[in-house]
Parts: structure tokens; C-alpha cells; sequence
DNA sequence: CTGAAAGCGCTTACAG
DNA sequence: CTGAAAGCGCTTACAG
């Protein structure tokens, strides 16, 4: 009942042992042999289980468990021109809004049998294309990206081998691509009509890294309150990475300008924290004498005291819509193209 | 030029045009065409450029850039048995501690040429083994683990064809593997001497997630507590994943049972953010009343308010070199199995 | 429901 | 320094 590998016959006319290949590794032919069918059954039976005999089936199962056959990607990917693998590109691997976001990622895909690829863009678009091109070598069955830029290496590709993609975070400018994300224009929109409701007359505004989201975010800020007569003159920005120190830092650059300042919106949670810590130091009181917003509710804003008033961000539902939008592209479903809007929430609490 | 398809040129047995395939990518093939000499030729231009003459590398580099030539992963892992992609393991991606470890991992892997596929543990043993059976499949060319533990599936291969791994966090048991990190138990030890100098005399420990990190720094600082005369009986242990919040929670409880407590060694800084906010919630002086210590340096607790006492970590470094270390022996270097020890630091700071 | 044949795009020896 | 041949382990049509 022995069957022989085409390398066999034709390189060594001798047999090998039953069930062995000269790489040593257990093959699709071994389990076929063993379970006396053809590797075609083997393969469809791991692919489309419900086109095989259930009796086929069962020994193939057998044979599989009994040799211990990994199935091997790479034969696989080269065979079939798709891997099972996906490229996500994210701008900060030490920013938690994007951990938490792959975590939504990894989620969808390990529960629909995909691997990822990470690459770190530093919130530059010629990173990203960079990577691009990089994770094209391995075949990637799409992209996740998180820059609202198109892509020409993309875009060029004809349609035969063309390689989705979803946009992570903003949403797209048009319907004719995949988004999943919110508006950072509103949530910035959001906390200054509520630093107006609550009276706040001198706000000021802080941030760091100053990527596209975060200028949207100032953007719907300053609308909001140009809409409730406030005048938005102060604000304090550097083009560095954040951390919690810088939100200490900015804040005491805007009570240098400012001194009489009475609430400060900060781009995210960490500026926030800093800056909360800041007044601390100095014995200001807040909110009495400074209320402080941040940005995406990272796990501190909630329990600091005073808890910080902040903007909740669908970040892990991000990661997960935007895996299943592409995954169901790759299934074949017919998904249309368009913004998938997760919307926000503000959060108020002691600090304003 | 219009291009055919593989079940074109089936049925229809034709000669493709010069330069093109059935599947429309650029091959090898079609570079080593267009450079006028042969495939292998091309793919040591890649590999080993020394051993190719100057003249020929020249006309291939040309004819990859004028074609926009992209290896194929997939078929150099199919024909080589090896992949260039390394396998991560790491128990959590919600902890800013794994993912500077990640950077580091990225930073060098990068460099190197390198891609990977990250997984993440839960901190279960069982979990991490079943990941390295899924990323064989890849057939990645080393793994980098952060379990203490042997893994049957690792250990079980072939020398033919076993693959290198290096364990991260932990110092190995024996110098019979690879291992970097440092000892959690000293570093338990010299905060439990940090206190015990400093005149505390009623310290209380509280952990959450308990994994066997966590045990060898509160084993430490038992120890570093007896040898100094003190009673290290208050713990509050919590096998829950931490959070800021729960930091909270666990001094309350702390409180409730030894409202005279003098000092607290939160096992993360993320439970000593919790704490040192509970204490102003509570009106509790730090560290007149009640000092806090924690562990790793995050990016709050050098400007937290008071400054929080912690251990400085080597956890960049921890990746960066545990990748370094796997990629010198794949690359054939002859490293001496062992440990690497890198150490740490106690950073003393206000909260004390 | 099943199988024989061909091919995916590289690399591995080997021979010059 | 270079190349012809064979093979890596799958999947894709196709035919039954």
C-alpha cells in the first residue's frame, strides 16, 4: 500500500520506509497513505470538511492526530498565492490606545484561523508604505492600516491580485474604501461645549505627538468653542512622543502664558495624568482652581483622585470590526465599501 | 500585452510572452532574464553578494529595480525549511512592561532582517505550549518564550531539526538553555531592605495576577523582611489581571486589616498608582503615614506626586537581547547556553 | 464524493 | 564565479 512521492521515484529509485520523507517531516502524502486516500481528500478535508464522506473523514482525522501532521504554510501560500496571514500596521507599539486595539485585532483573527504581522509606523506615511512593501513578500491576505493616506503600492496592483485593506481609527474622507473608527472632530467638539456648560471661560489646550488625529481633535475643540463664545488663544504643542512627564511639563508652559487659566483640555490621558500630578505639586486645586479633561479613558482616568473627565474611544472595537470587515471581504462576502462610525463617549467625572 | 492565467495557458499551450508568468508576479526567473544570467545566480546576488562577481550583481540589482522585484517568503521557506519569521510569546499585551519588551524584540529583528508573529499567553503554561504548535506551522526559525518552562514540543524535535528558542523575564534554572532577565527575587529582596533601612516596621505586600513572577518578588521580600527582624505576615494577593483600580481596592483591604501599616510594596506600579491615589482619597499622608513602593519604573512613578519608589527593570533590554542572542545562533554563531543576567535598579524615590 | 497531474517560486546540492 | 536539475508540500483546475 505504499505510495511514492514523485521526488522518490525519480531521484532515488529506492523505497523509503512507510510514512517517512526525506526532510523527515510529516506530509499531507503521509497522511493520505495512512489513511488510504489521496492528499486531495486530506487537503479538502481540512478546507471543506462537508465535501468529504464522513467515513474519508473520520480515518483522515485518525491519521492526521495519529502522525502528528502540522500542515505547512509555506507549501501552502506558494501554492495558493494567499497566506492566512495579515499585515497590521499601527503608529506606536508603546502607546496603550493601540495595544488595545490589537488586542481586538488578534481577537477576530485568531478565532478565524489568522496570524498577524505588527510593524510600528512612528505616525509616518512613508513608514507605513514602507512596510507595506515589506509585508508584500509574505503574501499577506490583507492590511489593516492607520493612516488615512491611500497607498499607491496598493492601489497599483491589478485587480486579480489586489490586497484589501481597512483604515483603523479616522474615518475615511469618502465611502469608496473601508474605515472603522470615529470622529476625532466631534470628541474634540464634545469636551469643549461641555467645558462651556460648565462655565469654564479661559480653557486652554495641550498636546503632544500632534499626528492628524490629534490636530482633528484640537480642530473640533477650537470649533466648539469659537461656537460658545470662547476665545481658544492658548495652547501649548510639541511635536514629541508623549509620555506623563510632558503633560507636567506643557502644563506649567500654559500657566507660565496663562496664569489665570481655569480648565485645560489635554490630548490624551497621559498628558492628563501629568498634568493632574502637576497641579498636586503646586497645591492648585482641581477642578476648583483647574479642571482637567483628557482623552480615551485609560485605566487611571477613572480611579485618580479627582477622577479625570475624559473621552471613552472604542479602541478595541476598532481592532475587532476592522478584522472582521477584512476577514469577510476575504471570505468573499460582499461587504460595502463605506465608514464604519464606532462613536465615543464622554465621560465626566470629578476633574471638571 | 495582455497577460494569460494559469488555466489559459492549460488549455490553451502557448508560449507566455518573455517576462511574464501565469500568475502575473515577477519571479526570479524573470529578473534572471532580464540580467541575463541564471535563477541561482540571482538568488546568491540576494544571499551571499560576495560570491557573486561584481559586473553580474550590478545587471541583477538593475533588473530588480527596473522589474520591482519581491522575493517570495513562501517559496524560499518551502525549498529552504526555514522561515524568517520568529516566534513571540509574551503573557499579556495589556501590560506596557511586555511591550517595551516587544520593542526591543522589533528593534533588533529589524535590523536583522527579520519579521514576527506575536502571541500572547495569558500567562498559562498550557496556552503558550499550544501557540508554539500553531506558529510551526510557519516553520519559524526560533522562537522567544517567556514561561520558565521546558516545552515537550520544542524538545521532542529531531537535532536535525531543532529550533532555537531563548526565554525571556526569568533566568533559566540551569545554564542547559538560554535565558535573559534578571532575578525577581533579589529585586524582591532589596526593596524588603530599602524599607527595613528606612525604619518601617509594619510593611504589607499586595499582588494581583500571581504568576511565578510575582511569587519570586514576594518571596524575595519575605526574605529581606525576616533577615531584618520583621514580621512579614499582611499580604493581600489577588489572581486577577491588574489594573489601576484594583491597586485601590487591595490597600483598602490592606487598611482593614492592619490599620496601622506603615509601608506597602505593590508588586507593579500599576497597583502602587491605586494605592498612592487611595491614600489621597483617604486623606493619607505618603510617605509620612503610609510609604509605597512599586516595580519597573512606568511612566508615571518618577512624576507621580509624591514620586513613587520603584525597581527599575531591564525590560527593553530583556528583548532586545534575547533576540540578539537567538539570531547570533541562528546565525550559526557558537553561543554558550546560559544566563544573561541583566539586572536592576532601585530607584529611591519620595513615596519612601 | 474523489484523484492524477501540473505547477507555485524559490534553494539545495552538485558539477563545472 | 556560475548553472541545470530536482525537489520543497501544498492547491488549482479538471475529469470522472
Amino acid at each position: 500500500m505504499s505510495k511514492r512521492t514523485a521526488q522518490d521515484s525519480k531521484s532515488v529509485p529506492l523505497p523509503l520506509p512507510k510514512g517517512s520523507r526525506a526532510t523527515g517531516r510529516v506530509t499531507i502524502t503521509d497522511v493520505a497513505a495512512e489513511a488510504g486516500v489521496s492528499s486531495m481528500t486530506v487537503s479538502r478535508a481540512l478546507k471543506m470538511p462537508e465535501l468529504v464522506q464522513e467515513q474519508s473523514r473520520e480515518r483522515i482525522f485518525a491519521a492526521i492526530e495519529k502522525l502528528g501532521y502540522v500542515p505547512n504554510q509555506a507549501a501552502a501560500t506558494l501554492a495558493s498565492a494567499r497566506s492566512q496571514v495579515i499585515g497590521v500596521l499601527v503608529p506606536s507599539l508603546t502607546n496603550a490606545v493601540f495595544i488595545e486595539t490589537l488586542s481586538g485585532i488578534r481577537d477576530y483573527l485568531a478565532e478565524a484561523g489568522y496570524q498577524f504581522l505588527i510593524g510600528e509606523t512612528g505616525y509616518a506615511r512613508d513608514k507605513e508604505a514602507q512596510l507595506i512593501s515589506t509585508y508584500l513578500a509574505h503574501a499577506p491576505a490583507g492590511f489593516l492600516l492607520s493612516s488615512s493616506e491611500q497607498h499607491e503600492i496598493l492601489q497599483s496592483r491589478p485587480a486579480s491580485r489586489a490586497i484589501p485593506a481597512v483604515r483603523m481609527f479616522d474615518l475615511g474622507r469618502s465611502n469608496d474604501e473601508y474605515s472603522v473608527g470615529f470622529s476625532q472632530t466631534k470628541a474634540g467638539y464634545a469636551v469643549a461645549r461641555h467645558l462651556a456648560e460648565r462655565g469654564y471661560q479661559r480653557p486652554a489646550f495641550i498636546a503632544a505627538q500632534l499626528d492628524p488625529r490629534m490636530m482633528k481633535r484640537r480642530e473640533g475643540f477650537r470649533k466648539g468653542l469659537q461656537e460658545a463664545g470662547i476665545d481658544p488663544a492658548v495652547e501649548v504643542l510639541l511635536p514629541l512622543p508623549t509620555t506623563v512627564d510632558m503633560g507636567a511639563q506643557l502644563l506649567r508652559r500654559v500657566l507660565e502664558v496663562r496664569p489665570d487659566c481655569d480648565a485645560v483640555f489635554c490630548c490624551n490621558d497621559d498628558l492628563a495624568l501629568g498634568a493632574l500630578f502637576e497641579c498636586q505639586r503646586q497645591g492648585i486645586a482641581v477642578p476648583g482652581q483647574l479642571a482637567i479633561a483628557g482623552f480615551n479613558d485609560l485605566s487611571w482616568a477613572a480611579c485618580a483622585t479627582p477622577s479625570i473627565t475624559t473621552v471613552i474611544t472604542p479602541r478595541y472595537d476598532i481592532g475587532y470590526k476592522s478584522a472582521e470587515m477584512l476577514i469577510r471581504q476575504l471570505k468573499g462576502e460582499d461587504i460595502p465599501k463605506g465608514r464604519l462610525d464606532l462613536g465615543f463617549e464622554l465621560a465626566v467625572r470629578e476633574s471638571t
